[in-house]
DNA sequence: CACGATAGTGCAACCGGTTGCAGAACTACT
DNA sequence: AGTAGTTCTGCAACCGGTTGCACTATCGTG
């Protein structure tokens, strides 16, 4: 026989409903229902319940009810520092809620992915997925089921909180501009995320009168960045804006390994404004407001498991001009 | 009446004993214990399984074994870099045993914390509380009823994985004595972390031959290392050693500020090697090995799943040393 | 051939909540 | 007083699994 973990005994309703000398159902009411019951029973169950320090088994509320009291968020990689505001602030407008948070890390990978949300599907009343790299044939069959709301992935009639790029990359489009830069550098982040796409875009659409060379990075990350530099030497580019501000640390690294100093030989401009006042020089970027993101996805979320009526928020962005950033010289 | 999700029909045991004209016990241990049932059975049921597309209800096996298949990690700050890699890897461990992962992010506070645990205990099977803020007496009370691997807590006999960083404070203050500085500054974090208290004591004993000014910084944020640069030059001392790279960014900052540069004029060394590598000039740090002790935890929690024995694993640190520490000039 | 051991399966209770329904107590009105 | 209506509470069934125990074959053995 397998070793098995030892039942923590835990105060039940039974337990309470005895020390109040009513009934199971009356304990029961007495939370859920208080409405039904007159004042003082309420009262008297409730401070019983206190008293032997009672907390609701979740379990047997779910099978009995079908809620779970849980929501999952899923981030393809919680090292970058990007998520971590967004889930903080996600999880604390939970805990308000009275919602416990599953979190799954796909490691940037689909695949991975979709065996998380399986595996925590039959535990939670709805998914919070973040920059999703998912398919959005699964993502909308999910959606079918339960509950989602998606962040920084824009799939019509799917509830998403959207981190609008488009403002602020166009500021900095236009930053560079003024001061002179003719030729700038996108070093740009995973083909699935749907950020990336929407700067893409603005990019090339706002950039008219300058060149702009796109480069993959890849994984977005502070090597990635650090080693994409040579292939921004060779574009010719006197400036670049980076995928992330990861990437743009990266960068700035790479940079001073081979002696460009910045902003007086290479103007940079990050974007999501994670890391932005901590670089030297201080990284001009294009804010994101990540904790504004995850308190507005909860929010939606738990909106919609009330009322399922699609919905979607837009966060507007700005450029932060900091030391990064400044005219060519030559 | 409140709005009710709509409960997913979902395939029981009971639909799957009635096509496979068995009982429901019989499809149960199928599952659970097939070495009790005869091969044929197991397949059979297995097979009718599959094709009605079974997929087993947590909360109910939660509710007659008590297992639940989670666990939860509980941090005092996501946003604090030093977390994020721990959670990371933590899941990514706890993902191959097939353990889903709550993160509950108590933000700082001892209060919350408990309030977390308190809503979670009923669904998991063991926590890992990393840089727990609660008091000794609440932690040896829940470890009493389930798992608990504590990161960074030093509670004998409870399992933890401590992050030794003597070995690298020492190292550190030699470095320090070595270079000249005979006044340091220590910028200390929070009075209920175990890695304040153990940094502390480090210094005090290994500092013979030279003064060492705590100056306390409380929450360790960016803006508190900013704003502790007075006291710090207040304090005469020409290096300092700081809890954490977060608080030793914002001395970074604050110095830049009052146009001490580093490391001319200032040497600092920080703590848990975080950011280390992304700072300007890089920072000399106690590196710690975050994303080690999240695997360690998530390894120890699942082993004492099995088997309750205590146990310590103690991860050594040293320090790398970078950019921002030097001779005294004057 | 009788009998105990053993393997395989089913019955029914249980986990800890929720909830439809019924009944008790009390009020209001005719 | 009788009746209808309200308000409050309890009974018991149910959610979907798990498991102790009892029961029935089947088999080997004396």
């Amino acid at each position: 026989m397998s070793p098995r973990l030892q039942r923590v005994p835990g105060v039940t309703i039974g337990d309470i409903a005895a020390a109040a000398r009513v009934s199971r159902s009356t304990v029961s009411r007495a939370f859920t229902r208080p409405q039904l019951l007159s004042a003082e029973t309420v009262d008297h169950v409730r401070a019983v319940a206190v008293r032997l320090g009672y907390v609701g088994n979740q379990a047997a509320r779910a099978l009995s009810t079908g809620r779970f009291g849980n929501i999952a968020v899923v981030v393809p990689d919680i090292a970058n520092p990007f998520f971590p505001p967004l889930v903080r602030s996600l999880q604390s407008a939970a805990e308000t809620a009275d919602l416990a948070v599953f979190l799954g890390d796909s490691d940037e990978s689909a695949e991975r992915e979709a065996k998380l949300i399986a595996r925590l599907a039959p535990q939670v009343e709805g998914f919070v997925l973040a920059s999703p790299r998912l398919s959005e044939e699964l993502i909308r069959e999910l959606a079918a089921t339960r509950p989602v709301v998606l962040v920084n992935r824009d799939l019509e009639g799917i509830p998403r909180v959207l981190i609008d790029s488009s403002g602020g990359m166009t500021e900095a489009v236009m930053l560079l501009k003024k001061l002179g830069h003719t030729r700038i550098a996108y070093l740009a982040g995973p083909r699935d995320s749907w950020s990336d796409q929407q700067r893409r875009e603005v990019l090339t659409s706002a950039a008219s009168g300058l060149t702009v060379e796109v480069i993959e990075v890849g994984r977005p990350s502070y090597a990635a960045g650090r080693d994409s530099v040579s292939a921004v030497v060779r574009s010719g580019a006197t400036a670049a804006i980076a995928f992330d501000d990861v990437v743009s640390q990266g960068v700035l690294a790479g940079l001073e390994l081979r002696g460009i100093s910045v902003p007086s030989d290479f103007s940079l401009v990050g974007c999501d404004d994670t890391l932005a006042a901590l670089t030297t020089p201080a990284l001009t970027s294009v804010s994101a407001g990540a904790a504004t993101a995850g308190t507005a996805a909860a929010k939606l979320l738990i909106q919609l498991l009330e009322d399922p009526t699609a919905e979607c928020i837009t966060i507007a962005t700005h450029l932060v001009i900091r030391a990064t950033t400044a005219a060519v010289t030559r």
